[in-house]
RNA sequence: UGACCCAUAGUGUAAUGGUAACACUACGGUUUUUGGUACCGUCAUUCUAGGUUCGAGUCCUAGUGGGUCAACCA
């Protein structure tokens, strides 16, 4: 846990924390807390994915539980091994670690199918040889109850019979499904006689050709939990209705009583997390591919350079109810930048370069500088930069005719150089269309960062870099994928019309002090006064790419925009 | 024309019948060799109407608003 996680640790109670204390303190489970994680492998983990994962280890942890780790896999045609191992990845990369190996609701299979026998002996379930169309027709409504179907009252013998040879294979897709018996005008649709097996001749990615029938959700889901004894089950609100659903099971199946709990789940501004569209982004090329640093996925939060702990951070103080939420993204961003000021190794680039001349440093002299790796911890040390007279800085940092409290350069005025001197703009030189392409100053020997006996007040320090060392760079500056807080929440819209053309804009230009070439693919930076930044996995020894995580806070900016 | 869930600053989360708090945002200021960081200040009578109570954001009733439910998906 960093230091920012433990500063901020809530008294008050969630109210999945009030049912854990009131299950401990009446003794219910020897106070047992033992919870699970149980995403289908169908895809890449994402940021509401996060706050499930959080949800369940934190709790888990708080109260000296356990947090299993189990593959919701009873649809083979969607599921595969390749999505099973990206998810073991990014929880782990997260911070946690599920208890023991990682499990399968396929590998309950066999007990499942007992499960149904039991229920068919029982009279509990049929099997129903009607249509998708008849099933649906006969279903009615929320607001019209359904009727039966007149398979309904098959007895257990020919319904044991059947359901034998759904699984021997006798039949195709299709033909036929193991409905439970509960009730046809029900309020809550989920009981009109929910499907719980179909037929699917299919490859599964774990039990591979051994069954042609597969339990439906709702028949593994709680029956999976009580047999890995799992406590509290906590699942997001769209689960609710499956409640009633998931008890009846337990209770007539007569197994452990796990108990299920929903939360709202957590939607963040100008992000999405449907699968089906962040799959379109992808497909339509809008992105790179799953890992584009600026997709929702962990993977790419990953690639963006958001650190785990500012995500759990993130989780933490968006906290845990059952209200419909939009969190906004400058909380996130607040929190990532908080992190990684404290880590974050600071370096100077410039990323829209202008020539300096320093008119009265010696020609050919270079001299070394010092740079404190992170004024934040002094135990990170410090590099070494070098200084000659001629150097790089932001074409934004000197102006001609500046309007009032612009603290950087311009004729005359004095500023510092970061870590070296302070300097006097004495003139500047243009092209034919009147660009600037060069500005010439004098500098003050004995303004030496450190050792600064010059008297000079200045009022602006900015970043630079030295001409003779100076490395190019590519930098992916990157911003929110969309220009609208909610993309999905147009019904008249698709979301990709507020697609942000500008979400990822390309420089080539960016000149970087030579430490930069040291810095591995996991280090967090700052390049000062423009942003937190992390190298990425493109980079060649030639060009070395750097992804901007988040800029930095600048109200300079937005000083100017009133 | 059903059932279920929800309602506190712009956003999000607290307050467990007893002074509405915290974070982010916004705005104003101090410090600063990053216009960063740090620090200080400002911003709400809790959806509405009744009721219970000495006392209600909290409990009850009704209304209003929002969400969810009719896959052989999870």
């Amino acid at each position: 846990m960093s230091q920012n996680e433990n500063k901020e640790v809530k008294e008050s109670k969630n109210f999945i924390q009030e049912i854990i204390e009131a299950d401990i303190a009446s003794g219910k489970h020897e106070g047992r807390v033992h919870m699970r994680f149980p995403p289908e492998p169908n895809g890449y983990l994402h940021i509401g994915h996060a706050k499930a994962i959080w949800i369940n280890f934190e709790t888990a942890k708080q109260y000296g539980g356990k947090t299993n780790l189990r593959f919701d896999d009873t649809n083979p045609v969607k599921e595969d091994v390749e999505y099973v191992n990206s998810i073991k990845k990014d929880i782990n990369w997260l911070g946690y670690q599920w208890e023991g190996e990682a499990l399968y609701t396929s590998n309950y299979f066999p007990q499942l199918y007992a499960y149904a026998e039991d229920l068919i002996n029982k009279g509990l379930a049929y099997v129903d040889s009607s249509t998708p169309e008849e099933m649906a027709e006969m279903k009615g409504t929320p607001t019209k109850p359904g009727k039966a179907s007149p398979f309904r009252d098959r007895k257990p013998e020919e319904n044991l019979e059947l359901f034998h040879k759904m699984k021997a294979g006798d039949f195709p897709d299709g033909a036929m499904v193991l409905r439970a018996k509960i009730d046809m005008t029900a309020p809550n649709m989920l009981m009109r006689d929910p499907v719980i097996y179909r037929i699917k001749h299919a490859h599964h990615h774990n039990t591979g050709d051994e069954w042609c029938i597969y339990p439906m959700y709702d028949f593994a889901h709680g029956q999976s939990d009580s047999i890995e004894n799992i406590t509290h089950s906590c699942c997001s609100l769209e689960f609710m209705h499956h409640r009633p659903l998931y008890d009846w099971f337990v209770e007539k199946l007569g197994i452990f009583p796990s108990k299920q709990y929903e939360f709202a789940r957590m939607n963040v501004a100008y992000m999405i997390t449907s699968k089906r569209r962040l799959l379109k982004l992808v497909e339509e090329g809008l992105v790179s591919g799953w890992d584009d640093p600026r997709m929702s996925t962990l993977s790419g939060m990953r690639r963006r350079g958001y650190l785990p702990q500012s995500i759990r951070r993130f989780c933490a103080q968006t906290g845990v109810q059952k209200r419909d939420n939009l969190q906004e993204m400058e909380l996130l961003e607040s929190i990532i930048r908080d992190d990684l000021n404290q880590v974050a190794t600071r370096a100077m680039v410039v990323m829209d370069p202008l020539k300096l001349v320093i008119t009265n440093y010696p020609e050919g002299q270079v001299e070394n500088l010092p740079s404190k790796n992170n004024p934040q911890d002094d135990s990170a040390g410090e590099h070494m930069m070098t200084f000659s007279r001629e150097i790089w800085i932001e074409r934004g940092d000197f102006m001609i005719d500046p309007p009032k409290k612009y603290f950087r350069l311009a004729p005359d005025k004095h500023v510092r150089l970061k870590g070296a001197y302070i300097i006097q703009a004495e003139k500047y030189l243009q092209d034919e269309a009147g660009n600037i392409t060069e500005v010439h100053c004098k500098y003050f020997p004995e303004s030496k960062s450190g050792s600064d006996n010059s008297g000079i007040k200045v009022k602006g320090t900015m970043h630079w870099v030295d001409s003779t060392s100076g490395i190019p760079l590519e930098l992916r500056l990157y911003d929110r994928l969309f220009v609208d807080p909610t993309p999905t929440g147009h019904e008249d819209k698709d979301f990709l019309e507020f697609f942000n053309k500008e979400s990822l804009v390309i420089n080539n230009e960016a000149i970087a002090e030579a430490h930069l070439k040291e810095v591995g693919e996991t280090e967090p930076l700052q390049f000062m006064r423009k942003g937190y930044f992390i190298k990425d996995a493109d980079s060649t020894p030639d060009k070395l790419v750097f992804n901007r995580t988040v800029t930095m806070r600048d109200s300079w900016a937005k000083m100017q925009k009133k």
